[in-house]
DNA sequence: TATAGTACGTTATAGTATAACAGGTCAATT
DNA sequence: AATTGACCTGTTATACTATAACGTACTATA
């Protein structure tokens, strides 16, 4: 496995990687733009850039249904041991915008199987699941 | 069961699905508006109002990676079968922009597990696999 | 007649994303 | 040294996606 190259990047990228990481969950292309905009900052294409790339190598990934983006949560303890292809799945919750990302490999391979079955040779996968995460839950129910 | 409601489709709200239906294929809300020009339809707000209507019977789905809009492959034989709560998965081609929409419970029931899991309620799922489908790969392989 | 609910049409605006152009840096090659 | 090419950068303008908010009209029911 290939460590992933969180030391070639360069400063628009660290900016909004850090960002992203120290923000501990998801945030809009424009979010990102406002809070940097003090560090040179100024315009989408150069926030949109740095994401593209970033998303290419596994490090932040796109939530679809929110349009919004968040860093990998397994980006920091071994590079990206998730691929950059997308076999992650989100666990969005609605009451209080945590996001809970998972490499669940039944869900994965139920995937593989039926895209088999399609004769479908499956690139990326857009796996995300809405609904209340267990904090929630335990506080409404109180 | 119940039965979809076609009957009682408003004028703005049948002309959305059918545009949807013999297209055949995802559009985005303005290619149904460019469509529908001739039919009255003049401002986004009336194709979105009837795309959110129908997207809650489960009489269209919106495709979240491609924001685009696509009618329920089982809504004509059986009302809907597949509830509106999205456990159906899309299989998106790249290629040809085929798109193929698949009950798969295997699918369904792994993400249910994995929820279960993580002591979260799932609410509704976002499932899109984009890649290649088989007739785009046989005609590459030529 | 009120009243509420729903659908409708319209204008304006918000939010998301990219095209296209210009300049800067740096290393490899000529 | 000069040239080239690859890549990163900044900027303007624009395209694409979606909704807020207003006013109207047509039911159905009280």
């Amino acid at each position: 496995m290939s460590m992933a190259a969180t030391a070639d990047l360069t400063r628009n990228n660290r900016l909004v990687l850090d960002a992203l990481t120290s923000a501990g969950g998801p945030l809009s292309a424009y979010q990102l733009l406002d809070q940097l905009r003090d560090q040179g900052l100024r315009a989408p294409p150069q926030i949109y850039r740095a994401l593209k790339w970033l998303a290419q190598r596994g490090l932040v990934h796109k939530l679809e249904s929110t349009n919004a983006y968040i860093a990998c949560a397994h980006a920091k303890c071994c590079g990206g041991h998730v691929d950059a292809r997308g076999t992650t799945v989100f666990f969005l919750c609605d009451a209080c915008g945590h996001v809970k990302e998972v490499a669940d490999d039944v869900i994965a391979m139920a995937v593989a199987s039926e895209a088999q079955t399609l004769g479908f040779v499956p690139d990326a996968s857009v796996l995300e699941v809405h609904g209340t995460c267990a904090s929630c839950l335990s506080a409404g129910a109180a």
